[in-house]
DNA sequence: CATGAATGAGAATTCATTCAT
DNA sequence: TATGAATGAATTCTCATTCAT
């Protein structure tokens, strides 16, 4: 742990400017005065504004992407259960670390600038294969009524939990207490139930 | 009908720009140059960038509302067909303009100006209330099972169709055809023949 | 006549630096500070500090022009007279304009941009091939021995006539006298005794 | 020979980037990174970039003087022979060594910096007077017709040389044949002839 | 109503140089 | 020797707004 982590400094004061406002509304000054540090180092590990801002959001992910394997219970080999667990903790992650939250949503809002909106949605997609690739591996299939619609099976119920969050999150947008999450968790729960219902033995 | 209309020159000029892009990512030196105007003659309509959006803004619903009230049928007086035209006509004019279309859109997006955010949603909640109020406005009740609950049903009926149009529109984004208006409108035929079995006698 | 020429300071201004230094060793910042202007003025008349140089050295070559055809003997129709005359008086023009003259050099030895460098030599031929259309008009061709050889004759004096300007102008780099003119004019006249000789009946 | 040449790395990164570019156009962040060699090590071995600039100068002329004089024919004591050789050899040097000879090019282009200017004319004519004195050194005066006029001789023929040298170059500039040594060579052989019959008893 | 000259703060980025390690 | 973090002044260029005419 270095006693001067500048660039630390620099990558938070982002966070904290581009979570506040858009893109194009932040300035570089502004970043370098936040950390209090020279307009020269912001460009010393950043070659541009565009680059710092997309390695925001690379490390926007990362770290969500820790807290939420941080602990994973790799040992249940239930999909379903998987796949519950990690929509939770992802949204755990991210009431978490709510300035990570605004940002990534800020970032997802941004259409301005064509290379960013590219760049933006490449990194999104790698981080999505490896959580899914993760999720999916050594999963228990011996439960499955029919192995032969395993990827159909997989598909609706991935985009069942992710319709299912993605309402949860625009009705609590901004709400930060213990009780929504429950209330996602609630929720879940009871098409997790569903599919082991209708596609189990 | 001027020789020169200058003012509606910078008009038409701003609802292209910031038609295609954010208010900050528009130079009030692009609309001038391609309203062929020069740059005082912008700031002596609007006083400032911020006033010239505000007022677009507002015309452009004040001419989707025109058009939308424009041969309204406002002799039927029953409340579900009343509220059935006014979405369908909105939608239809939306579809006409597409410029404005497009526009109105990147204004709701804009988030970066809290100023603008707030005399935005003002601008829409007045012609939101004048739209309801002109609809409402001398419907034949008579129909109607119970006459206590006019409120709620008012209500019920006027989110059903918001949600159903907001979600047509979400799903043919960007398409131009009649053939979606087609089917939003059979979607509203059919939720106004619902409302009616429920509630008239 | 204006009272307040900014664009003109500006333009003596850009004269002034660009004929002691480089296009590089030049900021903009030190150009408006001489012409006393604000920093948006220059970008106002000039989109770039490249646009602002190549209008300068555009300005230079107008200016050196006039004065060579200002008064310029259009009456004695003879070649060998008029490129005589051509030659001497651009000398001459480029002697009175110091700063011109110096400026025009630094802009001939500039090969850091390509781009100026490309757009430098258009200039130049369109200038060269304007003041040439203007010599080789209504020219009288009744002198000459064999007409049949009009154009290897004209090409053959114009480029000699370049040299002898050359060579004497890298002798008397600098320097400004009157007497260098002279020396000049006396390699002139000579050359075109010769010519005549050689070539009128 | 040193497994790590970081100062060679250095020096030949440096000719590489300032035969391509001017002084002005070429960053130390450049050179390093060319170098593979960090920002600090530049600024170790050479205090400030002119420093370096005026280093790399200095070692080129070293090189093309090393090749020039490396089994040069002292042994050959007339005057006419050795500064033929002079100028053929250094000629060859420049040849072979391509990008040393368009740094020095570049460097006696160079305007912008009068500290610059200065060093380097310094520079080039301590090596100027060194060649010569070797040149010079024991050289046999006994065929000379009239020894009275030795200094005379040796200005007229070192000019001359120089300037056919001169025309060579700019009339061959680029070409990098073995030919056009040739032709150098067959011009000086010339002219040393002519200064023989007229010099010598 | 109409022009466009004029302003100046502020934007992103560059760069030679220093210095602690 | 060797590294690369750190500086901050300087660079070109943008832009909303004002104002005299």
């Amino acid at each position: 742990m270095k006693r001067n982590d500048l660039k630390g400094d620099i990558i938070r004061a982002g966070f904290k400017a581009f979570a506040k406002a858009d893109y194009q509304q932040v300035s570089t000054n502004q970043i370098v005065e936040e950390a209090r540090v020279s307009k020269g180092l912001l460009f010393h590990y950043f070659k541009s504004k565009t680059q710092l801002y997309l390695a925001l959001y690379e490390t926007a992910w990362n770290i969500i992407q820790r807290d939420t394997f941080d602990n994973f219970p790799f040992a249940n080999r239930d999909v379903f259960e998987r796949l519950k667990a990690l929509v939770l903790r992802k949204s755990a992650a991210l009431q978490k670390h709510k300035t990570l939250a605004a940002f990534i949503k800020r970032v997802h809002l941004h259409t301005a600038n064509p290379d960013i909106v590219k760049a933006r949605s490449n990194i999104y997609q790698q981080f999505q294969q490896r959580n899914y690739k993760r999720v999916f591996d050594d999963i228990d299939t011996s439960s499955f009524r029919d192995r032969d619609y395993l990827d159909e099976i997989y598909k609706i119920v991935t985009w069942t939990f992710t319709k299912i969050h993605n309402d949860w999150e625009r009705a609590h947008v901004g709400k930060e207490n213990a009780e929504a999450l429950t209330i996602l968790e609630n929720e879940l729960v009871h098409y997790t139930a569903f599919f082991k219902r209708f596609f189990y033995q």
